[in-house]
RNA sequence: GGGGCCGUGGGGUAGCCUGGUAUAUCCUUUUGGCUUUGGGAGCCAGAGACCCGAGUUCAAAUCUCGGCGGCCCCA
């Protein structure tokens, strides 16, 4: 009933989010996952989160999830970048379809054939939606519950319409800190990383990156942004009349987190015992355990329903089952419950609660007259804060600078190398054949690396800037 | 893209190589009962499995082929 260690981070990760009840892995089409009730909870609350992000500037909209193939097929770097991984609707019924549909592997081609009819004039600008839908890829390789997946079931995609490049970059200024605001609350640690030309999303005309630091060194992309300059707009022919009557091309950014949130918040604060959860997102945020002994229950009943009164605006379970209360704490641990209480014949004598908080698992007494929402609120944030600070602790841990080309091979196994890199396309290709993936630039440091933005390029020797290579999933 | 390994109750497994024992092993889980409760309790009685399909054979969990699914290594 135990879990394996953290160390093996792979076996840790697929036993933890079905024995926490996040994933059933077992659905019998490969690279589909079933929610739990439990992981679906924890889904909402974080994407809650988003969607209050996303409501300030964006309007939340549904689009189809089937697309034409002639909409599809009109960008062509577009469609070159998602073939390949293209599931077909072929048939309706028995009848073969005269135009097929593709189940929408991203919706740029399902939105912009509206955007070019909702879409008038400069007053309809900008234009800002958004929608939190699935998506379908044909994945060969390795499939992994919530971080490489056929059906993407939790892809918040937005896309903007702007009069130029220049307020289209202001919206991808504008993208980028909701995001950052997005992982701070998770207390995920994050890079902030401009892709390499060549690694862009197709049809952008760059695309920056948000990828965290998996627990075995591994890098994860848990965000994008992407500025589409005007290559949709004339593709689609989404036009806007200007105030001197002449017509302009829109352009457009578009941005996107899916389901990989939930794996980098899982993977990065969880220790052997299973989940650990920030409060704000926690499914279960208090967990009330009665130390029941015969004779004595009624006292320590009363006294816990004085203790329910008080934390009733939060989430909680009040544990009276018939487990003893070892095994109750290991339940609730694994389940990632921020906060447990504990309330024996002894506090109800001295009127006390035993606290526990779950990242730090000490016990400490206070007196039930001191507990209330507030106190309650603070510990959840002083807590989001401990976890904020270990996270920083465990990306440093496997994040190295390299400073000879040599030393990269060896480091790149284990670790999310740094380098200083120029631009040249020939030497990204370099740190490629020493394995790993080279992610890009930091479009910004980190608070949390101590390393210059310049420096000389470790293939060329010419000017270059702090660069990131991994293995990444 | 290439190669390898694997599939037995809800989960983890033994049995398979060398086909046949009488009711398919053990742990966990689960149901009922008794007893217990300050870090994974104990006892008693129950429940629950050979991935799917075809083939070989008197006989298949076991051998062969195909499908589906999972894991690992290399590019």
């Amino acid at each position: 009933m135990s879990l394996p260690s953290k160390e093996n981070f792979s076996e840790w990760f697929h036993e933890l989010i079905q024995t926490a009840e996040i994933m059933d892995v077992r659905y019998p089409v490969k690279g589909l996952y079933v929610w739990f009730p439990f992981g679906f909870k924890l889904r909402q609350l974080v994407y809650g989160k988003l969607r209050e992000i996303m409501d300030r500037e964006h309007s939340e909209v549904y689009f189809p999830a089937l697309i034409p193939e002639t909409e599809l097929r009109k960008e062509g770097e577009h469609i070159r970048g998602f073939e390949d991984e293209v599931y077909w609707v072929t048939h309706g019924g028995l009848t073969p379809l005269d135009v097929k549909l593709a189940l929408r592997p991203t919706s740029e081609t399902a939105m912009y054939p509206m955007f070019k009819l909702w879409i008038r004039n400069h007053a309809d600008l900008p234009l800002r939606v958004y929608q939190i839908v699935n998506t379908f890829r044909y994945e060969t390789k390795h499939t992994r519950p919530l971080i490489r997946l056929r059906e993407i079931t939790s892809f918040k995609e937005a896309h903007t319409a702007h009069r130029n490049y220049e307020e289209a970059e202001e919206q991808v200024r504008k993208a980028i800190g909701y995001y950052k605001e997005f992982y701070d609350f998770l207390a995920v640690p994050y890079m902030v990383i401009r892709r390499p030309d060549w690694d862009k999303f197709p049809g952008a005309v760059y695309t920056i990156a948000f990828d965290t630091v998996m627990p075995d060194g591994r890098s994860l992309q848990i965000g994008t942004v992407h500025h589409l300059g005007d290559n949709f707009a004339k593709t689609f022919e989404i036009t806007y009349e200007g105030i001197d009557g002449e017509h302009y091309y829109v352009h457009q950014t578009c941005y996107g987190i899916s389901e990989r949130c939930i794996a980098s918040l899982i993977s990065i604060h969880g220790d052997d015992l299973g989940l650990v959860l920030p409060f704000e997102v926690a499914p279960i945020q208090i967990v009330v355990i009665p130390i029941l002994y015969k004779g004595k229950d009624e006292i320590v009943l009363e006294f816990s329903k004085e203790l329910l009164e008080k934390i009733k605006a939060f989430r909680f379970v009040f544990d009276a089952g018939e487990d003893r209360p070892g095994a109750k704490y290991y339940k609730w641990e694994l389940k990632g419950v921020p906060l447990r209480f504990e309330i024996g014949p002894r506090e109800a004598e001295r009127r006390e609660v035993v606290v526990s908080f779950r990242d730090e698992r000490k016990k400490f007494s206070v007196p039930i007259d001191e507990i209330d929402e507030d106190r309650i609120r603070i510990w959840g944030e002083e807590m989001r804060l401990r976890l904020r600070e270990k996270a920083v602790g465990s990306v440093l841990n496997r994040l190295k600078f390299v400073n000879e080309l040599s030393e990269l091979s060896d480091v790149v196994k284990d670790y999310v190398s740094l380098m200083y890199l120029c631009r040249n396309r020939e030497c990204g290709e370099e740190i490629e054949k020493h394995g790993g993936k080279l992610l890009g630039w930091f479009e910004e440091i980190p608070d949390f690396i101590s390393v210059g933005k310049e420096g000389k390029c470790i293939v060329c020797g010419s000017n270059g800037s702090l660069a990131v290579s991994a293995r990444s999933y």
